[in-house]
DNA sequence: TTAGGGTTAG
């Protein structure tokens, strides 16, 4: 069917392939086409691209009668469209008198692959086979190309073996080799195996382009070693080429071997074979998208020597990658080789150098500056003073930023200011929106408020727009400040200028409303996010939830949960489990379980966390063995009980005295392998002496210590107060030190339990050391603490102890115990007088240590009532004889 | 250039 002069298998010409490469190649040369064909090709492409088509075209129709497959052929070629060439491919199967052949199909098949149209490819694969048009092992690995550069495999493979059996084409290895480099992209190492065998079977010689799909293969599938072995062999063999070594250092790149891939160049160029430009920067790419800058450096040297001259993109990453590690020096040497040689720096790189040189602070930035500011255009300038603007609000200069700005819309600048010392002698330049924004953002960023509100009204004065996210970002500014009415102006203002709010808008203003508790707002916002398809984030209806229960309106919370479910928005399981909390909290356990049973009608299932509160809130009201039912349907549920809910539990049985009990669920954590935690050993040792039975607490605390379960201060201070509850101060005192050792801090409260056990043990001398170490510490309870009352009695008790009451006289002397000699608040002089003697101060004639404790007195709150009582107590103090205590008496008094 | 929110011990 051929016209005279038209090659008839041109793809053989290809037999020697060349790399295979990705571009398909027409050998139909233009130029061999005759001119009459090439006027009916062009006349039918352009009857088949105007609009409107029509087959009933006479034109068309007496062209029809012009058609053989070189005008095909050469029309497919012409069209732009891959439609418009699938529509005329079509049309031309329809003319009585054309037959297609392999070439027109492929002609077809080349535009279907470039236009990445696998299924109409699919069929015309299938049409091929179907029309028995015979092939020359060219033309099938035209078409088997075409399908493997779409990753159509296994289409490829059948049509290899189909071809073969209805006898359409003999293979050779030039075909193999097609079919091999078409299965090498799918990084099938079976089938290219099995098909290696088979060629070499049928005695095909194997060749470069037979052995680069292999290691193609072995790399795409990331087998390493047989990668390796198909390399040495293409080496061995002397085939080894640009290409191939591309192949696998690229592979090895992309398996993170940065260093080995970098020796295979060096090795490599020491025999003469080097990467192709192409290579070289891909390879440079990921060395620095790798942190491997100075690799990428020697190899950008390398590409050098090799004659390639890179261009502004390379020195780009290279740039971008030493700033990155901070290497500004080399960066600006690189910048300044890149001038050298008359690569024009764009705006990408100066950026990359600003934002670098900036870290090193102001003076750095200006040097950098001045070495680069004339190579920046006109245009570029504005881009410049924002990188500027943007490195001073980054490193917290926002007042610089702010005075530059000023500068930029012409209000002038500070001479104080080193940074702008630069730009004194430089004509300024306008500020675009980035300016204003960039230092907008950088003052709502440090809290500076109504200067960015006011720099926002210049930006539109100034004829910068503001743009969506500004909005936002202000308000959400005046959000978080509460500033509610002003955020509902901007939002309005935001509408007008033709933004519609986002759901960040309103997520913004929710989020204040539900912080100011403001229910009915609240609700009013989800109504109008619903209106825009906004979702209220669940954060705020939270914290919504939590604030009111706080508060003690568990009831209001309810009913914001049940308003947004009535809005179309169902809260999450969080959001209703903060509110059982809240209602636990409040002692509200039967509203509880009532939400607890609507969740799950809500189509919730409540998870362990839930389950958590509740048997945290039935515990509370002592209904101890629901607590054990919810507990056992929580496995039935599917639910696993977490640490914290057996130490919920735990608690419970503790607290309602049931403390076997607590221990049988300690031994069934172990048995389930939930290893208990320092608050389950907490809560029993607790247990444990609450219930009398320090010995089997102290074996507990061994046991926790055994287990590497780190005591926490809590732990420490429930185990020592247990113990001293016991009766126990001497080994509650080993374990205070221990705390102590441990940089632990304890509370008051366990300073008291032990200097009350050492009393009740008849060990003054050892409560008294406590009694000092607490006064030290200033760990004195507060006078509202009900320990208050216990350390007075302590005291008392002390200053009537031979052992120990002249300690006590001193520290009363001291001052250093002072709200307990005034405890009470009675304002007669007589009470006072009988404090003062009661700690063994003789009458008043020790008129030092009195007037000590009348300026202790003095502070006392109760002050205005004492008035009277203590000016008779300073005239009794001077007739003691002490007048500088005296003295500062009627300072305080006066 | 837009998460993280709910539960335990003295």
């Amino acid at each position: 069917m051929a016209l005279p002069g038209t090659i008839k298998n041109p793809q053989n010409l290809c037999n020697s392939l060349k790399p295979i490469c990705k571009h398909l190649l027409f050998a139909r040369n233009i130029s061999n086409i005759p001119s009459d064909e090439s006027t009916v090709a062009n006349d039918l492409i352009s009857i088949f691209t105007k609009q409107p088509f029509s087959p009933e075209n006479p034109e068309l129709q007496s062209l029809a009668g012009m058609l053989n497959t070189g005008v095909v052929e050469t029309a497919l070629k012409g069209f732009r469209s891959w439609k418009a060439a699938h529509k005329f491919f079509i049309w031309a199967s329809n003319q009585w008198a054309f037959r297609h052949n392999v070439y027109t199909y492929n002609a077809m098949a080349s535009v279907l692959s470039r236009a990445r149209q696998n299924a109409p490819l699919r069929a015309l694969t299938a049409e091929v086979v179907n029309s028995r048009c015979s092939m020359s092992p060219g033309a099938l690995g035209f078409l088997v190309r075409c399908l493997g550069s779409v990753g159509m495999v296994d289409e490829a493979n059948a049509l290899f073996d189909e071809v073969r059996k209805k006898g359409l084409c003999v293979h050779n290895d030039y075909s193999y080799n097609c079919l091999l480099e078409a299965v090498s992209r799918s990084g099938r190492v079976d089938l290219v195996e099995m098909r290696l065998k088979e060629m070499r079977d049928q005695g095909w010689e194997y060749d470069k382009y037979t052995l680069t799909p292999v290691l193609k293969v072995y790399c795409n599938a990331g087998r390493f070693d047989k990668a390796l072995d198909a390399f040495n062999e293409i080496f061995d063999r002397g085939w080894a080429d640009a290409h191939v070594l591309s192949v696998l250092v690229l592979s090895f790149c992309k398996w993170g071997e940065v260093d080995k891939a970098f020796e295979l160049v060096e090795t490599m160029e020491d025999r003469d074979v080097r990467l192709n430009e192409k290579t070289f920067c891909v390879l440079i790419h990921g060395f620095v998208k790798e942190s491997r800058v100075d690799k990428a450096l020697q190899l950008f040297h390398k590409m050098q020597q090799s004659g390639f001259v890179p261009d502004v993109s390379l020195y780009d990453v290279l740039i971008g990658g030493l700033c990155m590690n901070k290497e500004h020096e080399k960066a600006l040497c690189l910048y300044s080789e890149m001038k050298n040689l008359k690569v024009k720096p764009d705006i990408g790189v100066i950026s990359k150098l600003i934002s670098s040189f900036s870290e090193g602070g102001e003076g750095e930035l200006t040097r950098l500056l001045e070495e680069i500011y004339d190579d920046i255009g006109v245009e570029d300038k504005v881009l410049v003073y924002n990188s500027f603007l943007n490195s001073l609000v980054n490193t917290g200069s926002i007042g610089k930023a702010c005075q530059l700005l000023s500068a930029m819309m012409g209000i002038g600048l500070d001479e104080d200011v080193e940074i702008n010392k630069f730009f004194r002698d430089k004509e300024m330049v306008a500020p675009n929106a980035n300016s204003f924004t960039t230092v907008i953002n950088g003052l709502l960023k440090a809290n500076k408020l109504d200067l960015a509100l006011s720099l926002f009204v210049e930006m539109a004065q100034f004829g910068c727009k503001q743009e969506l996210q500004l909005y936002n970002n202000i308000i959400d500014g005046l959000c978080n400040s509460n500033r509610l009415e002003e955020s509902y102006k901007l939002l309005r203002q935001m509408e007008e200028s033709g933004f519609e709010p986002t759901q960040f808008s309103h997520n913004c203003i929710f989020g204040c409303l539900c912080r100011k508790k403001d229910v009915s707002g609240a609700i009013d916002m989800i109504k109008k996010m619903r209106v825009y398809g906004h979702e209220p984030w669940i954060k705020h209806s939270t914290l919504l939830v939590k604030e009111l229960c706080k508060n003690g309106k568990t009831l209001e919370a309810c009913k914001f949960l049940a308003d947004m479910v009535q809005e179309g928005f169902r809260p999450d399981i969080i959001a209703y489990s903060a509110c059982l909390d809240g209602l636990v909290k409040n002692g509200e356990i039967d509203a509880a379980f009532k939400l607890f049973q609507d969740i799950s009608a809500l189509g919730f299932c409540p998870d362990v966390l839930a389950h958590n509160i509740m048997i945290k809130g039935l515990c509370k009201a002592q209904r101890i063995a629901e607590a054990r039912h919810l507990f056992n349907e929580m496995e039935t549920k599917g639910l696993v009980p977490s640490v914290i809910t057996y130490n919920l539990l735990i608690d419970g049985f503790c607290k309602n005295g049931q403390i076997d009990e607590a221990m049988l669920y300690l031994s069934s954590m172990f048995g389930k392998e939930k290893e208990p935690n320092v608050i389950t050993y907490t809560t029993l040792i607790n247990g444990l002496c609450n219930a009398g039975r320090p010995d089997d607490a102290i074996l507990l605390w061994d046991k926790m210590v055994e287990k590497k379960c780190d005591p926490s201060r809590v732990a420490f201070m429930a185990f020592i107060h247990g113990l001293c509850k016991c009766g126990r101060p001497n080994s509650a005192l080993v374990h205070f030190h221990e705390m102590e050792k441990r940089k632990m801090e304890p509370d008051s409260f366990v300073y008291v339990a032990l200097v009350s056990a050492f009393l009740a043990d008849l060990n003054f001398v050892s409560a008294y050391e406590i009694l000092k170490e607490m006064v030290d510490k200033e760990k004195l309870p507060d006078p509202h603490d009900k320990n208050y009352t216990i350390v007075r009695v302590a005291v008392s008790k002390l200053s009537e102890n031979a052992q120990t009451s002249s300690s006590i006289t001193s520290l009363i002397r001291q001052g250093s115990l002072p709200t307990i000699l005034y405890s009470d608040n009675r304002d007669d002089i007589t009470s006072f007088r009988i404090k003062l003697e009661s700690f063994h101060t003789p009458g008043l004639a020790d008129a030092g240590c009195a007037a000590v404790a009348l300026l202790y007195f003095l502070r006392q709150s109760f002050f205005g009532t004492v008035r009277r009582p203590v000016r008779i107590l300073c005239q009794e103090i001077c007739s003691g004889g002490s007048k500088v205590e005296l003295k500062m008496g009627r300072q305080q008094l006066e």
